[in-house]
Order: C-alpha cells, then sequence, then structure tokens
DNA sequence: TCCATTGAATGGGTGATCCATTTAATAATT
DNA sequence: AATTATTAAATGGATCACCCATTCAATGGA
C-alpha cells in the first residue's frame, strides 16, 4: 500500500485551474477579456494579490496577455507556440537535459521534417524557402554574417511550416532555438562560417521540390554533419553558459 | 523603417529573467534553495507581493518548489519534464493546434521512438517493459479495465526511457498524454476495449529485443491504426472538451 | 529517555492605498 | 467646424502592513 503525499491547494492554483477549464470547455476563447482584476478578485473570493499570482502564471504560461489602461485588461493569447522553447532552455539551464541529448533530437526531428515538408510542402512553403535562400545569398555575398544566420533561423521556421502540422513545428523550433544560440555564439566570437551555405540551401529546396526525399534528406544530413564538424572547432569549445545566459524567456509583445 | 513595440518591462519579469539567469550561469543548481520571500524582495528593492508573482511563475514553470514552514523556501527543482505536456494542453484548449496535427505527430514520433529504442534500449529497459506487459495481461485477464489503461500510460513511459535521450523521451510524453486522455474517456464511457492488447506487446517487446527495427515499427503501426479506428467508433466522437476538461496543469508534488 | 510544548521562521493570504498608462469624453483653441 | 489640449475614469503595476497555518528545532517536563 502507497500513500500519495498530500497536495494542499492553494488559492491561485485553483483560480489557473477554473480558467484553463473554461478553456477547455470552450467557453473562454482567443481574444476574450476576463473581468478587471479587482472584480475578478471579488467574484471569486480572493484577494487581488491572489488573483493576480494567478493571472501572472497563466501570462507566463502564454495563455493570457495583460494590457494596461482604461480598455485593457486580461485577454486570452492566441497560443503562442514558443512556449516549448521556453520549456527547453529551462530543462537545459537545470541539467535535466543534456547539450548532446538536444542536439542527437534536433537530428532526428530534422529528419522527419524534411520527409514530412518533402510529402506536404505547398507551392508558397517552397516560394518562402527558395525566397529565403535569396536572401542567405545576398547576405554572404555581402559578409552580412549575422544577418545570415538570422536567414538559417528564419529556413528551419519555414522548413517546418512547410511540414504542414503545427505540433512537428513546434516541436522543430524547440530543438533547433538553442542550437541556433550555440551557431550564433561560434559566429559572433570566432566570424567562422558554413562555406557555400546558400548553394546547398538551394540544391536542398530544389530536391523538396522535386519531393525528392532520399536526396533532401541526404542534403540534410551531410549539411548538419558539417555544421557539427565547425561548432567542435578549436576556440574553446562554446560553453552552455554562453549560449544560454543572454535572453531569457518572457513575454513577448 | 519598422518599429518593434515597445516592452515595458515589469519588477517580476526582471526578477525570474534574473533567477533564470543565475541558473544559466550555474550560480543556481537543482536543491539550491533561494533566500527567504522577505530578505529576498528586500535584496532585489521589490515588495514581496511582486517577488511571490515572480516565484509563482518560476514555481508553474516547473523552475522552483515552494514548500512553507521553518527549514521551507524557494528551492530550485531538477527539471520537470512534464511541463511540455501543459504547454501541449493549453495549444489544444487555444485551439492552435488541432487533435488531428497532435495525432499525426504521435505516429511519427512514435516511429521514431520505436527505431531508437531498437538501437538503444538496454536490458534494464527490456525487462521493464516486458514487466509492464505482465502487469497489462494480468489486469486484462482479471477485467480491470482502467489499471489496464495505466499499463498503457506506462509502457509509452517506458519505451520513450528506453531512447536513451531524454529530450526525446519528454517530446513522446507530450504528444501521448492528451492522446491517453481521449483513450481514457473512451474505455471509461463506453467500456469498449482493445483486444489481445497484451499479446500484441509480447510480440512487440520480443522486437525490440531482437533489435528487428522493420518488425517493431510494423508492430506499433498497425497497433496504432486499430486504436484509431477504436477511438473513432460510434458512440459520439470524443469531444475535445471531455478530454480536457478533467484535471488540469499544475504543480505535482 | 521520551514525549509534549513552545516559539520562531516560513510561505499563504488579505485589504487598503497609491502610481502610471491608456482611452474617451470634454473643453479650449484656431 | 475642425483640431488640439485637458480632464477624468478605469485599468494593471506596485507597495505596505498585517494576519494565518504550517513546519520544525529547541525547550522542558514526566
Amino acid at each position: 500500500m502507497q500513500f500519495r503525499p498530500i497536495h494542499t491547494r492553494r488559492a491561485f492554483e485553483e483560480i489557473c485551474e477554473r480558467i484553463r477549464e473554461q478553456l477547455a470547455l470552450g467557453v473562454l476563447k482567443p481574444g476574450d477579456k476576463l473581468p478587471a482584476e479587482r472584480d475578478l478578485a471579488q467574484r471569486l473570493g480572493v484577494s487581488r494579490n491572489v488573483l493576480r499570482e494567478a493571472l501572472r502564471s497563466l501570462e507566463m504560461a502564454g495563455v493570457l496577455r495583460l494590457q494596461k489602461g482604461v480598455k485593457g485588461g486580461a485577454f486570452i493569447r492566441e497560443g503562442d507556440t514558443s512556449r516549448m522553447n521556453d520549456v527547453m532552455r529551462d530543462m537545459l539551464s537545470l541539467g535535466t537535459i543534456s547539450v548532446r541529448e538536444l542536439s542527437e533530437a534536433r537530428v532526428h526531428v530534422l529528419d522527419l521534417v524534411v520527409r514530412l515538408a518533402c510529402a506536404n510542402a505547398r507551392a508558397v512553403d517552397l516560394d518562402a524557402l527558395e525566397a529565403n535562400v535569396e536572401r542567405t545569398e545576398l547576405a554572404t555575398r555581402e559578409g552580412r554574417l549575422l544577418d545570415r544566420l538570422e536567414c538559417s533561423r528564419e529556413f528551419y521556421k519555414l522548413l517546418a511550416a512547410a511540414t504542414g502540422n503545427k505540433v512537428i513545428a513546434m516541436i522543430m523550433d524547440s530543438v533547433t532555438e538553442i542550437h541556433m544560440r550555440f551557431v550564433y555564439a561560434k559566429v559572433a566570437s570566432s566570424g567562422v562560417a558554413m562555406a557555400r551555405l546558400a548553394e546547398k540551401r538551394r540544391r536542398f529546396v530544389a530536391a523538396l521540390r522535386e519531393r525528392n526525399v532520399s536526396s533532401a534528406t541526404r542534403l540534410m544530413r551531410t549539411h548538419l554533419e558539417s555544421v557539427q564538424r565547425m561548432l567542435e572547432q578549436d576556440p574553446g569549445a562554446m560553453s552552455l553558459q554562453v549560449a544560454l545566459a543572454e535572453v531569457q524567456p518572457g513575454i513577448r509583445r
């Protein structure tokens, strides 16, 4: 016989739960506004401070957006797919997952993403990818390394979107975000950069357009391997701390 | 020229960020205790209420664990891999992702997981899976359907763990959790149950043990298909609301 | 030695109060 | 009449001063 620990429910948990319940039941929908803090607190029979703790938590969870001023209030947000990135970052900071595990997962997820994108990419997705490659090429010619990096970030987002599955895309983004930080730190510190990036991208997108799964997956795999080699190149292994410590999770916009 | 919206930083955000920074830098580690609320608030130059908003958010994010009483305080947790589940649930509640996308993602992720488990499962993992199949068989014989469901949940967790990659495992769990809710709702309401489950599991684990990737993936795929058929079977499509509205995200333990 | 009591430290929670921002209504100006 | 200041109200942001319930080490009595 085993006893599970008693969980003393606290007011703010109850509140979060009720609001999430309304959400799950469809009573509350994105765009809806909750009653004003003073009002809602009274209705729930709790102090305004406690209610605010709950609202804060929901805001951090990406469920609410709080806006000041008359006509302001707590609004239900469209789901913020970037919350998963924050979870990943916290797990890494806490040492629950390792960089190795994350890199490995990224390789596998990317393989899946490429196969799905091959199968499902629409014309607009492919066009967007090609436009991205153009920008990458331009940034390369003009020596704007950091801009090119931004292009890379965007490239993977576009590729994720091309799968046509937002869950897969979300997962992909979460395993890519940290990786891009490492690349960024590397580029910013050593000025080293991937050779013939735009060219490789162009061939990859062409393979996608031909729905050539084996070619696309092979191109991506070899690219990932060369990036990995670049990252592991000499000047002092990029530290986890450097990559993580910059911008932290929070509320965007 | 474009202007990005100014983001008025609020005190609690600053606090969350500072603490996460300490975490990323390794100054704070799991098990460490933050100063008492009254003390920390004074040191940060904010009111205790605001500090509490920040601590709450970090608690909900799975970073902290708050404990009452003398010798209590805010402790840095081991990473809580279940936070990703909550994100997934919120995205679903908010309509950002659909059940269809989640199911599809699950099929693909499971395929990956099976392949990785085939490659990496250690003896202990396989033993745990076999023990789980035993329990499943027993529960089936004794007609304990809900217990058998609990076995299923555990089965997928063990399978995820067998990949040897906690990132993959976390992803797998997050796409499985909601799915299990649907199955649960189905079983609880209609009493219908998957036929020959234990037997199928037994054959699957045997394939894993033989490192027979094609056999294992095939067995899993056909099983998923039959589960899908069962879920779509008559009595009123399981509603998203029913599946989601029960227990909500929160702090465990 | 053991058990009950006590008290201090901690998080949980309240209520009153003020500030800064935002917006709409109103007044003043051109 | 149109435009521009001004004002006032509502909202979230933040502070302060309390009080309560829980926990646990220290104390003291049986």
